[in-house]
DNA sequence: GATGAATGAGATTTCATTCAT
DNA sequence: AATGAATGAAATCTCATTCAT
């Protein structure tokens, strides 16, 4: 621990008391937001759950909003760094599509909270979250594209689509029901679809 | 005096002005949830919207949630229907995943604002995405358990809930840009995806 | 009276008690604001010293500075309307000078909180104040100019700036000090300057 | 160590900074109240302006009344030492009623904000104004009972607050409006209608 | 003395809901 | 059944003021 960043650590320095405040602001709205979502927490809930007066909050944050989207951003680059460090280390086929689907399950085993704002569908979240989705499907899609990596038939934006709306269902629904099925369970379902399909048809629901 | 099971339309008895009006409170509902989300719109623009004044709601719907739970519920049903018809008259394998994929798309571009009421988030509402889409994954996973018509490994599960992520996905993206893929490629890809796989691998996200 | 106002004294109807609601939340604003200033006075203080809940404020005014402006435009309006009316059955010089002082020191009598309001120097109500003053202080200059009724030296925008002034702050002072002087005393003062100047000096301050 | 008695400009007592700090509020006082008026401006305005942090505000003044208050009394006692120094040198008639204008005039040119905050309203701040013009119309007045200066018919008093209007009015419209008229002709108009009158009637507004 | 983070009272404004007509 | 004025709880946000560093 370096000494220039605090001449003690039992005295910390009004700038870093400053973000440590911050911090637990956004401690509080990540907590409550996943909880309740927007719009059912108040600045004023946030402030107090963070052992703050009412006023506090708007010294650190414009506004809920602003709050909300910092998380949600922050969020997101988790995520995708979370997830460029799984592929990142090579491999191919079904280990690469192994290694996402890894990446992601363990991201949201630890970042539960984060899971569930991201991917709860929050109404206001809806524009950033269409915007992570979009990202991460141009992304795909155009990689699909350029090295042409799909078999005929397979649009690629279509696909990316597919792909991130299947990975981000999954995701949220085991977030809630982590006990419905196993880590590798999921891990395996998850790559076998996408690799090698079902084989098999829809059923009329009841 | 007036006619009392009257279907005279010169004049509609109290039940029918009743219903009528109920059906205009309904109509806008639907189309502003679908525009601006629950949150943003009050029972006022409801009711203003239908030509009503502010307190008539409340002598149809008990509060704002019973309505919205309604038109959900009743979107939801629709869905179902359209999608139980699909698949209803027989067919295996490959084209009755394909079957299925159309009479989804089919649906979606008639009833474009249900689509986004139903897949554009807005859990608020007390959950109500996911006990939609929870529903729709039930159904089919129970179908494949029971049948046993998923390979090795895919758990019955998780393949619902990717599958449904995954239309859910594709749908509200298509609904929203229509001109990014045709119809016939939508359902080609979806179909491809989840009966064969793509033999692909997922990218690194930038 | 009229019968197709009201169909009985005793059971207004629903525009009527609406214009009456807002009438209340005039009168109140009037007062209060008159007391105590703009800032000084709440939207929930005009309201409940109507007797109502705080939130009919907004179903009648937009906000606190609407009410506000409505009433001091109202105030000028009846003022120009006194002082119209005061000059418009002739005379000339001397007569005329009186009968304008005595228009508005009547006024004043008679409307002592709109006085307040209007020449109190609040300083939302300075542009407002200020385009009275210069609206008055403009025609008067453009008459003089037009009709050359002043002497050599007098510049008919200043001079109608003095005027303006001189008239505003006695009827002021007189309204917050009636005591200080007769209703005579004050308009013979005025005349007498206006009309022969004081052939005096002023006296240095202590 | 320090010269404690200090004309140094290189090391300003303790004193000597207190006051140059308390200065620097006084100086940004002036000017944003002058252009925002009382309300509009806050104290982190104030002290941020001075490039000072909010607390020190505290250090200086008990609160924003207070420096307000002080800006006004000083701005008042500068205005009347003014006007005090213009008519000390004698001069009786149009000439004393000439160099009085002449002074009020030099000021208005030279401390344009303080005849702003002086004559531009803003009594919110305990009815400041009021005190201003009121002290100044008293001294007036008492001189004029005293010395008998006035001609019969005009009373002391209303031609006291007859005047403060009329110069207060004139002086602030010129400051605003400097090229309205030039500063000989608003002196010489001033003078004319307080020592001649103007032998001429009110016109009727529009 | 200066700092600036924190406080919390209070003002504005919205809106779901009620109820007399 | 329909109306729409009224209600009042509750949320957002500001800012004068304090106080530990």
């Amino acid at each position: 621990m370096s000494v220039t960043e605090s001449h003690s650590r039992f005295r910390p320095s009004r700038s870093e008391r400053r973000a440590a405040t911050q911090q637990r602001l956004r401690e509080s709205g990540l907590e409550l937001f996943a909880e309740q979502g927007l719009h059912a927490v108040t600045t004023h809930d946030i402030a107090h759950h963070a052992g703050l007066a009412a006023g506090t909050f708007y010294l650190h944050f414009s506004d809920k909003q602003a709050l909300f989207h910092e998380i949600v951003h922050s969020a997101v680059e988790d995520l995708r760094e979370a997830l460029r460090a799984a592929v990142s280390n090579g491999g191919q086929g079904q280990d690469r599509v192994r290694a996402h689907a890894i990446a992601l399950l363990d991201f949201a085993s630890r970042n539960q909270r984060v899971i569930r704002i991201l991917f709860s569908g929050e109404r206001d979240a809806a524009a950033l979250e269409q915007d992570v989705l979009n990202a991460l499907a141009d992304s795909t899609a155009r990689t699909h594209r350029e090295r042409q990596t799909l078999p005929p038939g397979v649009e690629p934006e279509v696909f990316a689509q597919a792909l991130v709306g299947m990975f981000a269902r999954v995701v949220i629904w085991w977030v809630e029901n982590p006990h419905a099925a196993t880590k590798s369970q999921v891990i395996e379902t998850l790559a076998q679809i996408q690799y090698s399909g079902t084989q098999t048809t829809p059923q009329e629901p009841r």
